[in-house]
DNA sequence: CTAGGGTTAG
């Protein structure tokens, strides 16, 4: 068996010339006392030597060693060379090396070695190619450090010419060569060649199994990887602590809990437990794999444990959403005095930008400053990404600027960090800007850049990156075309949404999301009853989310009895508890039908504190329904839960207006102006040819301002002569002709205007609104589909708008 | 001097 792991050709080391220095009498005596050879007992300047363990000592024992006699010549400068390379200094290594008259192979080994371990791979083979120079024939670990190099920093141009030259040295068949053949491709990402080289091999022991199982589990084949240990099973290769330590993350991946367990078993059986790299790769298994209370028991019961089983520990807790607990165990980590890596600290992050608190987010960079971590480019990345979250995307982009360099990651948080924030331009721009530099976008770019094109609402936009999707390639990927379907969706073309869903060969439960979703905001409920039925018949389960959008569909078409009977399927069916967006939906849907009693019923019955959103839907309700009672009553319970958006005092004030109570509309003014709440002004946004223009209510800045005002005031006309009568009910405070231009001048009417001036007739106008339509605008822009025979579509806060001959999609429902 | 494999991460 052993003869088997030998080298195929003969090692070439010369022997070293026998020790004149005799060894110091006491050991001499001693060794023949006790019968053993004297050669077995190290000289003291060897020890001495060898109990070094940093550079300063080494530097101490020198002038001892110097003044006491040298041993072995040979023996001590390798050694010393030795001592040098392992604490780093490869200058003072060839101080030593470079002087000596006649060098023995080993000294060139141990040399080899340093620049391997120390220096760029560059210095590395220039000094392999001295050693050739000097005659230094190479023995086979001279070429496994080359390869770890190689593999390591991934170069595989060099790795294929010492995978070569390894072959001139006739060790195409040695095991330990081999073996870093194959380590070397496969971290080069060429699983493939790797797998070939293994194939190759006469021989194959547990290090090798163990080097292609680990190849594929790390370029993400985990299912390929854990079918590798069956055979090296079969292979007669019993699984040890590295084999393990492969496969946890392999199954992890997979996220299949049936094989993470079985492994657990084999852990347990075979007595790997108490390794402490074993139980946290278990750890990170169980986590990955939703068990991350079997993983805290596991994490619990380890007697030792080092700051890999923390960082899994505490990154489970983070990407299973439990930010809390995360947090509570960070804080415990720091508590022990134990230091976080770069990994600690961006599981830490990922805590805060999840609970977006922006406290501990800061408490976090006073810690990567203090660790002397900001050089550490995904530490920063994960600042990028907390402060984003925690909408401070300002000091995000502060980061970013500051940077170094960027990674591709770094591009995405930014422009993540943006389309999330409501700066659709800013993130656009990023995207351009990376493209510029030559950075190639990958499918997390695409997933950010296309929801803020959706944002835009620009078909024309939508249609250019769908083209770029295209000729990327990453019309194959789910997520990306998912973005996509919601984009198109987003962007008025339900119907181009649907074939590019029907196009898509798999779909993910978000695909069928955001096609539910999209037929819902367009208000074909129908459709998005019927393709919710088509989806419980295929084998993708629906989620929670899938409930909230075919709920919020039938909310808008009307259909009670549907969505009431979904509200029941998503807890009987599927075991899905609904979350306080779900009771907000069926507030929604019994509210927005008139049964505001039913509604308010509801809420009393729901089995979780209201939140804002359930009143907030009520509130909304009670606005379309005229009822001034119930709005009262919805309005107290949801201002006690302190709502920042200033939108629901409107809502409240518009209820009172509609009723004519101009005291109480002055009153929730006063309220409002107290709690510092502002109304977020009203803006609509029209694409035309290369521009985006920006309305705002009463606007007058815009180059062509004032054609817009004067054609809007004979369109006005022409809309009150087909019947068209403003709706001044809202406004009491100021003249009757007043009230009138006010309500002209709206935001959707600016856009609208500006839109029928500048496009050919016959084309349809798209427009942007960042809040509701208001009733008069939504009534106005129905006459003037009528009078003008253009189709207008407005997208507002919540839902789409088809105008056409006189009437709308929504069915004045919305 | 005296070889090759392994855990956490957007």
């Amino acid at each position: 068996m052993s003869s088997q792991l030998l080298p195929s050709a003969p090692l070439s080391i010369t022997p070293p010339p026998p020790s004149k220095a005799r060894p110091p009498v006491l050991l001499h005596t001693l060794s023949q006392r006790t019968h053993i050879p004297p050669h077995v007992y190290k000289h003291p300047s060897a020890i001495l030597l060898e109990l070094c363990t940093s550079m300063k000592e080494l530097h101490q024992i020198l002038p001892l060693i110097v003044k006491n006699g040298l041993y072995d010549e040979h023996l001590f400068q390798t050694k010393l060379v030795s001592l040098f390379c392992k604490f780093g200094s490869m200058p003072e290594a060839a101080r030593v090396f470079d002087p000596i008259d006649d060098k023995i192979d080993p000294l060139y080994h141990t040399m080899l070695k340093g620049y391997a371990h120390n220096s760029c791979l560059d210095d590395a083979l220039s000094f392999f190619n001295r050693m050739k120079y000097d005659s230094v024939r190479p023995v086979v670990y001279n070429f496994t450090y080359l390869l770890k190099v190689c593999g390591d920093s991934a170069d595989l141009v060099r790795g294929r010419e010492i995978h070569g030259q390894l072959i001139v040295h006739g060790y195409a068949s040695n095991v330990f060569a081999m073996t870093g053949v194959v380590n070397m491709y496969a971290k080069c990402r060429l699983i493939d060649e790797a797998y070939k080289m293994f194939d190759r091999m006469p021989e194959r022991d547990l290090v090798c199994w163990n080097t292609i199982v680990a190849g594929y589990a790390q370029n993400g084949l985990a299912k390929r990887a854990l079918e590798l240990v069956s055979r090296m099973q079969e292979d007669g290769q019993r699984p040890d602590p590295v084999t393990i330590v492969s496969m946890l993350p392999a199954s992890a991946n997979l996220g299949s809990l049936r094989s993470g367990k079985q492994i657990h078993g084999y852990v347990v059986r075979a007595g790997f437990v108490l390794l402490v790299n074993v139980s946290t790769a278990l750890v990170d298994m169980y986590c990955k794999c939703g068990l991350v209370g079997t993983a805290r028991l596991i994490f619990d019961g380890m007697r030792s444990r080092t700051v890999v089983s923390w960082n899994s520990m505490i990154d489970g807790y983070a990407q299973s959403g439990d930010s809390k607990e995360a947090w509570i165990l960070f804080k415990k980590m720091l508590d022990e005095g134990l230091k976080p890596t770069g990994v600690t600290i961006m599981a830490a992050l990922h805590a805060c930008a999840d609970s977006g608190d922006l406290a501990g987010g800061e408490f976090v960079h006073q810690l990567v400053n203090q660790l002397g971590l900001v050089s550490d480019v995904s530490v920063m990345n994960s600042l990028i990404s907390m402060y984003s979250k925690c909408k401070r995307v300002d000091i995000a982009a502060k980061l970013f600027e500051d940077l170094p360099f960027r990674t591709l990651v770094s591009w995405n948080a930014m422009i993540l960090g943006y389309a999330q924030n409501g700066h659709i331009t800013e993130a656009l721009n990023h995207f351009c800007r990376m493209k510029l530099q030559n950075i190639k976008p990958d499918s997390f770019t695409m997933v950010s850049v296309i929801p803020a094109l959706a944002e835009l609402s620009v078909l024309r936009q939508a249609k250019w990156i769908h083209g770029l999707v295209i000729r990327t390639c990453f019309d194959k990927n789910v997520f990306v075309m998912t973005a996509i379907v919601d984009m198109y969706a987003k962007c008025g073309s339900v119907h181009i949404a649907r074939r590019v869903f029907d196009l898509m060969p798999e779909r993910h439960v978000t695909t069928w999301n955001a096609m539910i979703d999209g037929y819902g905001t367009h208000g074909h409920g129908k459709a998005a009853v019927e393709l919710f039925r088509e989806m419980r018949r295929g084998d993708v389960e629906p989620n929670e989310i899938t409930f909230l959008c075919i709920i919020s569909a039938c909310s808008h078409s009307g259909f009670v009895e549907e969505g009431r009977r979904f509200f029941i399927i998503m807890k009987e069916d599927y075991g899905l508890e609904p979350s306080m967006d779900h009771y907000g939906a069926m507030v929604d849907l019994l509210g927005r039908a008139g049964k505001l009693n039913e509604a308010w019923d509801f809420i009393q019955s729901m089995p979780i504190e209201p939140g804002i959103n359930v009143y907030g839907a009520m509130l909304g309700a009670c606005k379309i329904h005229k009822n001034v009672d119930l709005g009262e009553e919805a309005a107290d319970r949801l201002f006690q839960l302190d709502p920042e958006e200033g939108g629901y005092h409107v809502l409240l004030a518009n209820i009172y207006a509609t009723a004519s109570m101009w005291d109480k509309v002055a009153k929730v003014r006063t309220m409002m102006e107290k709690k510092g709440l502002q109304k977020t002004p009203g803006c609509s946004l029209v694409d035309l040819r290369n521009e985006v223009h920006t309305f705002y209510s009463g606007s007058t800045w815009h180059p062509q301002s004032k054609k817009i005002y004067a054609f809007l005031e004979t369109l006005i006309d022409k809309i009150k002569a087909a019947g068209y009568v403003p709706d001044t009910n809202s406004i009491h405070d100021v003249e009757d002709d007043v009230q009138e231009q006010l309500l002209s001048s709206h935001s959707e009417k600016l856009a609208i205007a500006f839109g029928l001036l500048n496009t050919s007739p016959g084309t349809a106008i798209h427009i942007r609104k960042n809040l509701r339509v208001c009733g008069d605008c939504h009534n106005a822009t129905k006459y003037i589909s009528l009078v003008t025979r253009r189709e207008i579509i407005v997208r507002d806060m919540h839902r789409f708008h088809h105008f056409k001959d006189g009437s709308c999609s929504c069915g004045d429902y919305w």
